[in-house]
DNA sequence: AGTGATGTGCAGAATATACTGCACATAAGC
DNA sequence: GCTTATGTGCAGTATATTCTGCACATCACT
């Protein structure tokens, strides 16, 4: 349900990675500058959508993301991947690894990984989303 | 640049699949039923930004993709990965590789391809595109 | 209490997106 | 030539996105 726009997606970063802050220490981690109107009235739209919260501590609001980072990544991911690789997560995997993106190293890596996680289904759930 | 609404990638797919066509035929391939009026204004924005292009034949406009789907695929996913996980494409193979996403056959295969490719700058392009 | 800095609330406005409706043009068949 | 599909052009609407501006509230400090 996320479909963030550029902006709205600016702010849920900051919020990620700095957790709850008020309007204006969102504007000064805010990636490009932004005026403190302008900000705001990107803050009012993520709440009416209910992504993020916030909560009056003296005279300011200070915000924190209620949705998480990984929810949306991985429907954002989702979303890609049926719009461009027919629903394959393969067909990502693909164009990652044939892209410049991928270092020789990450590859081992994403060997490890792959290694690590497989055999038979994973008893683990993953359903916090 | 690309940045394509959900109505946008919809014909957008549609173009790439099945190349050029005109919009009653665009219509009839659209993943929901949609009224051509609506359909045409969608075709009249993406003209405009320069996404598609058109010819005219007997009466009718055919219209071309004009942006690649491997180039908008990129970007998106670019786009992703800078949003979501700091610019390290590793992190989208993380969560791809955790989620359920992918089978163990996929996980062999992503194996073979991370084997396959490595060593150097590959000498093939793949610049058919 | 008065002043200034910092926040908020609210009321727009410009543009983009996602449509709808209808008059008009063109091609094909009678 | 006339009618009927089929397709286009254009104008208009509703909502969302991306902002701007200003009045007012609150807190700190003197």
């Amino acid at each position: 349900m996320p479909r963030f726009t550029p902006g709205e997606l600016s702010v849920m970063g900051v919020l990620w990675e700095h957790g709850e802050m008020k309007p204006s220490e969102i504007q000064e981690r805010y990636p490009e500058p932004i005026k403190n109107p302008a900000l705001r009235s990107y803050l009012t739209i993520l709440l009416d959508k209910g992504h993020i919260s916030r909560r009056k501590v003296g005279k300011a609001y200070y915000y924190k993301a209620v949705t998480r980072q990984q929810s949306a990544f991985s429907e954002t991911v989702r979303e890609v991947i049926d719009a461009y690789c027919g629903g394959s997560a393969q067909a990502l995997l693909l164009n990652l690894i044939r892209s410049e993106k991928l270092s020789e190293e990450e590859l081992v890596e994403l060997k490890r990984l792959a290694d690590g996680e497989p055999p038979g289904p994973p008893k683990r759930r993953r359903k916090k989303s």
